[in-house]
DNA sequence: CGAATTTGACCTGCGC
DNA sequence: GCGCAGGTCAAATTCG
């Protein structure tokens, strides 16, 4: 088996606005288990407008290439066009033709034998929609961070190798951020079994909401009864099974990258890979997500990048 | 009393 | 090679 990349992060939408955090995509660095992925305020640019934001140069190096320029309101198409060719051409200046001798790149390099990880953040009601029932097996402090970060395994089924971080996010308490490392190796369990291996838990089951999904891989996942507002997904690699099936996909997903662009409300908009296939997740993976948290997957979005 | 949690020790990968 | 940081182990503790 292949090492993975990170692959895919999901937040609410009301953080991950202009006022607050974007993604602002993934640097293939050399492999696909080494994509970055690069998370950042817009105001990271602007040191002034929030003090409490911890600004090093290494980070306004790191993610200014990425950073989309506000086009200026009087400008023309031409003035427009220049604008973009020139950010994507620093981008690819940046990602495209440095990382092996960059040291800002190496450093983004993520630990070799990392798997593939889904990262999502979440509010305290998020924490207790999750339908597995994990145990928890280790607690550590982490540098950067005053909460400490708790490693939880997959207790419904033995010998399943799912395991999930939890860790409250240090620029706002009331969001969690959860990671999901490895694939369960056995069918998920009903709320009822769910419970059986927490009946010490602190979270407490609530109602899975409805959810659909027609297929269509999107980046978008609608409104769900934990969030107030609608959640993005937003996705930074390829699953590698799904590569493996497109023999281009490594080249797919640089040219992926630089054709980013975000919409009028700040969402990422994602390309289509080729004429025929958008996203590269497997439908059991959605699946998946819309279990964690009851979401409800919305082509719509995608629909709306397209156009 | 069994199962889950806590927590210090240990292991491993990585940068210098 | 060394030190740091993240991840895991396992004995002790806690809880129902």
């Amino acid at each position: 088996m292949a090492d993975w990349g990170l692959q895919a992060v999901i937040r609410p939408t009301q953080y991950a606005d202009h006022d607050h955090h974007d993604l602002f995509g993934s640097i293939d660095i050399e492999n696909e288990y080494d994509q970055a992925l690069l998370f950042c305020s817009p105001h990271l640019f602007d040191q002034h407008h929030d003090p409490t934001v911890v600004f090093t140069d290494e980070l306004d190096q790191l993610y200014k290439p990425f950073y989309q320029i506000p086009l200026p309101p009087a400008a023309d198409d031409d003035s427009h066009q220049d604008i973009i060719i020139k950010q994507e051409q620093e981008i690819k200046n940046f990602c495209g033709s440095a990382p092996r001798t960059s040291q800002l790149a190496q450093k983004l390099k993520k630990r070799k034998n990392q798997q593939k990880k889904v990262v999502i953040e979440v509010t305290a009601d998020g924490l207790s929609s999750d339908p597995w029932a994990w145990r928890k097996y280790g607690q550590k402090p982490i540098k950067g961070s005053i909460y400490p970060r708790s490693y939880y395994r997959c207790s419904t089924s033995k010998g399943c190798t799912a395991k999930r971080q939890v860790e409250q996010s240090c620029i706002d308490s009331n969001i969690y951020i959860l990671t999901y490392t490895a694939d369960h190796n056995h069918p998920q369990p009903t709320r009822r079994n769910s419970l059986a291996g927490i009946n010490r838990s602190r979270f407490k089951a609530t109602p899975k909401s409805s959810s659909s999904s027609d297929g269509d891989k999107t980046v978008t996942i609608s409104k769900d009864s934990a969030f107030d507002s609608p959640t993005t997904l937003s996705v930074s690699s390829f699953d590698h099974e799904e590569v493996l099936q497109q023999p281009n996909i490594k080249q797919e997903s640089e040219e992926t990258f630089f054709y980013n662009k975000f919409d009028n409300q700040g969402h990422i908009m994602m390309p289509r890979v080729n004429d025929e296939e958008y996203m590269v997740f497997s439908d059991d993976f959605f699946e998946g997500l819309e279990d964690l948290g009851g979401y409800k997957m919305d082509s719509s979005y995608y629909d709306h990048a397209r156009s």
